[in-house]
DNA sequence: GTCATGCTTAGCCATATTGCTAACTATATA
DNA sequence: TATATAGTTAGCAATATGGCTAAGCATGAC
């Protein structure tokens, strides 16, 4: 198995949580303290924590620490291999429609002989 | 929650695991029957069958049977929720990037008075 | 120094996930 | 009809996930 195999598993499956998308959506319009966006979500701090450190493995967001307070930060990036992942995909699937459309114009000149 | 909500996170986890992303893969070329399906995976069938229904939940795919075998193929479109969620996410990071761009404009506007 | 605030750690519980084997059904094929 | 093939079902075990409480630690406000 791949190493970006691997981060594109830890990837999908970070995203894959509404709770874990909610906070990404918050933090895409800028930075926030953990406690903030603790609170839309109804869930305990310490529930949001292991939510936030999926994240920050998954290199979705980063964090640092001024005084008592951690701020968090989204790394637009990190999505970078799934859209990778997904042109990929595409490719792949436009290229069997290609073959596929080879197939049938070979068809037809077989047919016009 | 909004419906199309779980639907996402349906679609992200049937993507976080490497062996339903590499069928997935297989099955963009063309479908394919089961046993050939599972075949590269090292895995066995009862298991694969396990990993085909998470990907028919997550609408990545269709099965159909005729006589012993179940064939399955791959629906493209199942990908795009995916792509409006990236395209949205980006707009609002971009949509920030403008906010602070503007805010700099001001300051600099301010600072020639 | 005391207290409130913001986070952190440890650990519990319920459920979900991912693998397996064993046993079964249904359909070709000889 | 007998046998091989393709899939299916049931159920077990290990681990991961997502929630919680309780207790702790560090920092800022009074």
């Amino acid at each position: 198995m791949a190493k970006h195999d691997t981060d594109l598993s830890q990837l999908f499956h970070a995203l894959a949580d509404p709770t874990r998308r909610a906070i990404l959506t918050r933090l895409a319009e800028g930075p926030a303290p953990v406690t903030e966006l603790a609170k839309p979500t109804g869930l305990r701090l310490p529930t949001v924590m292991r939510h936030l450190s999926v994240l920050e493995e998954a290199g979705l967001i980063a964090t640092s620490k001024d005084g008592r307070v951690r701020t968090c930060a989204m790394l637009p990036e990190a999505l970078t291999p799934m859209r990778t992942w997904l042109d990929e995909q595409r490719a792949l699937w436009e290229g069997r429609l290609d073959r596929l459309d080879d197939y049938v114009t070979k068809l037809m000149e077989e047919r016009e002989k």
